[in-house]
DNA sequence: ACTATATAGTTCTACGTAGAACCAAAGGAG
DNA sequence: CTCCTTTGGTTCTACGTAGAACTATATAGT
């Protein structure tokens, strides 16, 4: 038997375990979002909030793992809905700097309560238990993916 | 403290390192397919040749965990590069059926010597001891969250 | 048999995302 | 100071995907 066929097949098998996990999460995450926001949009508002805004779009894009054309995209559909505020950079020429407005704030407050009555009727007391078990494997795992793209 | 808060953090942790984690391999899969064939694409030709062609689409679409909408776009395109062949099924006059032709399955065979590969140069022992320690919790969170959407 | 409902696929439209080319400002080398 | 390279963002284009509306066939209830 050919190890390395052996191998490929559990990779390819592991990641497409991950891919569907992914996908059904994403999904009952969207339909816990109000208003048509996507999953998307609304990490970069978790992300001002537990991060901090202020910050430069290229720097949010890499944290989140898009393209800075993507964050682009997504900046100016936050911007228009009134949720972030973006301003030219006054130490670079430049560069932009994204801030949270009041309406972004309360706005992520409100998701998160829906988001996790939602959650609490699908995700219950094993499923957590399986998070914390692989949660230190998938971070190991995470970082070597970015750290060897 | 609020014991559903911190709940929710943790859920969304974890699904946001299962996010990244399928955003980065996917990446790297796109990388080592030759032609500007899409990942998905080819886990179509995977799964035919994994589980026997002759299927209709719409259990195709099922497996994949994408919609018959958009699997009616994927095997168009397949179908346009020569890789499949889509004929009515003639026990249901409404049905398809899926069948994997000769270049279907040599250019599967030709992407996966490259893509195991470019998989060596990445993913080493430590990953793999990762993958096969976490497997069965990922397939039974998989599961749940199938049963539950 | 007849009608109502369910199912298989398609089409139209909208949207998130990435790649490539591009512009503008910054930083470094000489 | 000048030129070249790097970096922050935008624009244009292309593509995978989903939702909704639609057609056609099949199935169930009476």
């Amino acid at each position: 038997m050919n190890e390395g066929q052996g191998n490929t097949d559990e990779v390819f098998g592991f990641f497409t375990e991950i891919g569907i996990i992914n996908q059904l999460s994403t999904a009952l995450f969207a339909k816990s979002l109000p208003d048509g926001v996507h999953p998307s949009h609304f990490s970069i508002l978790n992300h001002l909030v537990l991060r901090g805004d202020g910050k430069p779009p290229l720097r949010i894009a890499s944290a989140m793992q898009v393209t800075k054309n993507t964050m682009t995209h997504s900046l100016k559909v936050l911007q228009h809905k009134g949720y972030i505020d973006v301003q030219p950079d006054p130490n670079d020429g430049r560069g932009k700097l994204v801030f949270l407005t009041e309406t972004g704030r309360s706005f992520r407050e409100d998701a998160i309560v829906r988001v996790s009555a939602i959650f609490k009727e699908t995700i219950g007391e094993d499923q957590i238990a399986i998070m914390r078990r692989i949660r230190n494997d998938l971070e190991q795992m995470r970082k070597h993916l970015d750290d060897n793209r």
